[in-house]
DNA sequence: ATGCCCCTCCTAGAGGGA
């Protein structure tokens, strides 16, 4: 089974890359992240046609995340419990959403931004980031066989080598201690961050800002990923990043992360 | 050329992105 992961921004804009993204690459399962539209407005027909079955969710032109799939996509989760609250009137954001998928429990991830240390998304981003830990840790408890994948944009990069220039990163978000802990605390969990266990190059980056030639000079952010359970892990043959996404005209600002999973051992 | 910001929405300037 191939699983890929892909901060799309705006799946209006870019349904027709996606749709030669499924054929060119053979993916089952796609995660989108920013599809920046309401559920009502999501370009169904076309992947439907081209034999994926879809969930959404999403309700404003925020955030939105979605989940393809042609090797079934059962028991959807818009959100996860107790998922902490932004806004004026606190409400839960179109950031999470899970569904079985080919044996996988598979979540479309868009972790909170977070802005600037001191702004109150920051502190949001912190406890979204351990809700959903908490949750993780309960997921394996409960069944140590489950085979679960946290996929998405984590809008942290770990390490002082997933920035371009770290002297630029410096006293911003994405690279602060506090954010590292809580993607680093994934792994305490037992879950593996399976792109680096495959990719453990640097400069191999996942986003390019669209200004100054950021793609041209490879002035990225390693910040989408995928982490796996204890049972899903030992499964991942290979992991990509599909870095030629980002070329030409219209491309998104992020490129899709590959993961082909042995799933001879995986019941649909 | 991988090429000098892009998406959204009460269409026009602002909010959000990283």
């Amino acid at each position: 089974m191939r699983l890929a992961t892909w901060n799309i921004n705006s799946i209006r804009a870019r349904a027709d890359r996606a749709l030669a993204f499924l054929e060119r690459e053979d993916i089952d399962v796609l995660a989108l992240q920013e599809t920046k539209c309401k559920d009502a407005q999501f370009p169904r027909e076309a992947f439907e046609a081209a034999g994926y079955e879809i969930a959404t969710f999403g309700f404003s032109q925020w955030n939105g995340v979605a989940i393809l799939s042609r090797v079934g996509l059962d028991d959807v989760e818009p959100g996860f419990l107790e998922q902490p609250q932004f806004g004026e009137v606190p409400a839960v954001e179109a950031r999470a959403l899970g569904a079985t998928c080919g044996g996988v429990r598979v979540w479309s991830l868009y972790v909170p931004h977070g802005r600037a240390l001191d702004n109150p998304h920051y502190a949001y981003k912190l406890a979204w980031l351990e809700r959903l830990r908490q949750h993780a840790v309960d997921w394996v408890a409960a069944d140590p066989a489950a085979k679960v994948a946290l996929v998405g944009d984590w809008n942290v990069a770990p390490r002082d080598t997933d920035v371009w220039d770290m002297a630029v990163f410096e006293g911003q978000t994405h690279v602060s201690e506090p954010e590292r802990a809580a993607f680093a605390a994934f792994a305490d969990a037992g879950y593996t961050e399976v792109s680096r266990e495959f990719i453990p190059d640097e400069r191999k980056y996942t986003y390019w800002d669209y200004q100054q030639l950021r793609f041209p000079k490879n002035e990225g952010l390693r910040i989408d990923f995928a982490y796996t359970s204890p049972a899903l892990t030992p499964l991942v043959r290979g992991v990509t990043i599909d870095r030629d996404e980002r070329k030409g005209k219209g491309a998104s600002d992020h490129v899709p992360v590959i993961l082909e999973i042995d799933d001879s051992q995986v019941s649909a």
